[in-house]
DNA sequence: TTCCAGGAAGTCG
DNA sequence: CGACTTCATGGA
């Protein structure tokens, strides 16, 4: 019933630390960082990170709003605060990107003044990502709701969190093929396996650096540079990462005149024009890039 | 229909 | 080395 689904809920509370436009809060939650949001109402988003449900509203500028199940909403409160970051902190990080030099930058900031990086778990992320190659987002979320509806072991009604890789290890590759996980499903068995029978091979992932994280994640099937970049710059924080995905390699053709620049070295070009916060960087061309094409 | 999507890994020359 | 194939699925 509505009423108990309602009744699971705390009340709306404001969240003082980002205070986002409309597109850069959409585009933060729904733009392809996070596969675990989706959209309920005009203003507002609904997704489980781990095992913490969580609804997240727009309210009007410079306002938004957060809700989880009451009995957790201490939990949640204090999960949010890293999830979604401090304001101080963002100030540094735009501060620090060259849009005063670079025009197409300062074009892409415009457009998503406030656009985020989610601080996102670590082992969700790698699974996401796992799940990406040649997928839309819209399909990479598809894909991974009926990997929870099917496997993932339910917090609340309508709420059940991502199977963890060592639960992924019971899990059959043709279970995965009918979740449509295509030719993916495959490397995710493997990784699975291989983390199960590595346990420390995640251990002080956030002590290392953007290039040692790298090397490690790049020993597991199905993960690549792209895939490995995408995890060390969402799930393991490593901000100078530059994944490079088909829409940056069409940003950095059209406005950085790179023609027929393979992905490793317009990644590495994209870590040395953008600097430290070169991850960050990446999330505007990516947005303005997707949201350019979709007019 | 054709092209493409947050690619990786194997093969061939 | 670099270029080309294969792998699934479905949106636009």
């Amino acid at each position: 019933m509505q009423v108990n689904r309602e009744n699971l809920w705390s009340d709306w509370r404001h969240y003082p630390g980002w205070k986002p436009d409309y597109p850069s809060f959409k585009e933060t939650l729904d733009g392809g960082q996070a596969f675990c949001w989706f959209q309920v109402s005009e203003n507002s988003y609904e997704g489980i990170v781990v095992n913490i449900p969580l609804r997240l509203k727009w309210e009007s500028p410079h306002h938004i709003l957060w809700s989880s199940p009451q009995n957790i909403a201490a939990t949640a409160d204090t999960f949010l605060k890293s999830y979604l970051g401090e304001e101080a902190s963002y100030q540094k990080y735009y501060d620090n990107l060259p849009w005063r030099s670079d025009q197409h930058l300062n074009r892409c900031m415009k457009q998503f003044p406030k656009l985020r990086i989610l601080n996102q778990p670590f082992e969700e992320t790698l699974l996401g990502f796992l799940c990406s190659a040649t997928k839309q987002i819209v399909q990479i979320k598809e894909m991974l709701k009926l990997l929870r509806q099917r496997f993932g072991q339910s917090v609340a009604t309508d709420f059940a969190r991502l199977p963890t890789w060592h639960e992924l290890t019971q899990v059959s590759e043709q279970a995965l093929r009918d979740c449509k996980f295509g030719f993916r499903a495959a490397n995710i068995i493997k990784s699975a396996a291989v983390i199960e029978q590595s346990p420390d091979l995640f251990k002080n992932l956030s002590s290392l650096s953007y290039s040692e994280t790298k090397k490690i994640l790049c020993t597991l099937p199905g993960v690549g540079e792209k895939v490995a970049d995408c995890v060390t710059l969402f799930g393991c924080g490593k901000l100078d990462a530059f994944p490079v995905d088909t829409w940056i390699t069409k940003a950095m053709k059209h406005h950085y005149r790179l023609e027929d620049w393979k992905s490793p070295q317009i990644a590495h070009f994209g870590r040395k024009h953008f600097g430290n916060f070169a991850g960050l960087a990446q999330q505007f061309l990516f947005a303005w890039e997707r949201n350019q094409s979709g007019k």
